[in-house]
DNA sequence: GACATTACTTACATTTTTTATAGTACCACA
DNA sequence: TGTGGTACTATAAAAAATGTAAGTAATGTC
């Protein structure tokens, strides 16, 4: 997205790490600040450009299609252009994005229960003054 | 890290999502360049900074002491200093920390599923060349 | 007193990601 | 001729993350 480059330490070192540790690649690819929420979303069914837009209400319009173009890159969702107008273009996982579905549930059991020692810790703080 | 703007767009979209989207907390968190492999190699054991650093050979100090410092603030590892001459620390994971092994394998399965994809799209490229 | 070792810190530069703002193309319909 | 709706693109700028290079502190050993 823009674009990176490729004689960079920081490429270099992303290359490098994702080839050795399948779990950094597989970070990499869902790694955006807006990748994972549209990948939920998408769980759910089809969207089109514009419901995503309303899904996410902060997100501009460009980041939107960047982090789309994105995952269509690398195979997770696919885009179905319908040629009407005014236009309307389809987003939806493919396989390989819907067993995304796992890693999602993981992710968000793990966030939970962090979320949740976290907020203990909080009010220990608190009591503990 | 460095310090974070706390009045920018970008910070408040990223606390947003957080709140409501634990998967998206726990990819905060996890979400560094190194983060997930430091995790990964301390799931064997404690680890001291010197080892992380051997063990992530094109990672400069900078970056590493960064990192643990972020895994450290968010409860994932414990940092223990030894009052010796040279310095001694070690690394090591905490219970929740530690949890990450089953969304750290889950991320891996998914990316070798997505690695073996690519592989098979690449020489089915090839072929049909 | 100089040196080696370890785990950092600091100042600064570069790269990458995200946001802001203002367009564009298309055609049906009024 | 003009407006509206949809899914974008282009350009610039801000913010965040990462990398580079050069220190520092403490002390046991030579």
């Amino acid at each position: 997205m823009s674009k990176i480059k490729e004689t960079s330490t920081n490429f270099a070192n992303k290359q490098a790490l994702a080839d050795e540790c399948s779990e950094v690649y597989a970070a990499n690819i869902i790694g955006g600040q807006w990748a994972l929420v549209i990948c939920s979303w998408l769980i759910n069914g089809k969207l089109r450009f514009g419901e995503l837009k309303k899904l996410l209400p902060n997100i501009t319009e460009r980041m939107l299609t960047l982090q789309l173009r994105k995952l269509e890159e690398n195979k997770i969702i696919t885009r179905t252009i319908y040629a009407e107008v005014p236009p309307r273009v389809e987003y939806e996982l493919t396989p390989i994005g819907y067993e995304l579905k796992a890693v999602i549930k993981q992710l968000e059991s793990w966030g939970d229960k962090h979320k949740a020692l976290d907020a203990a810790n909080r009010s220990n703080m608190t009591k503990s003054h």
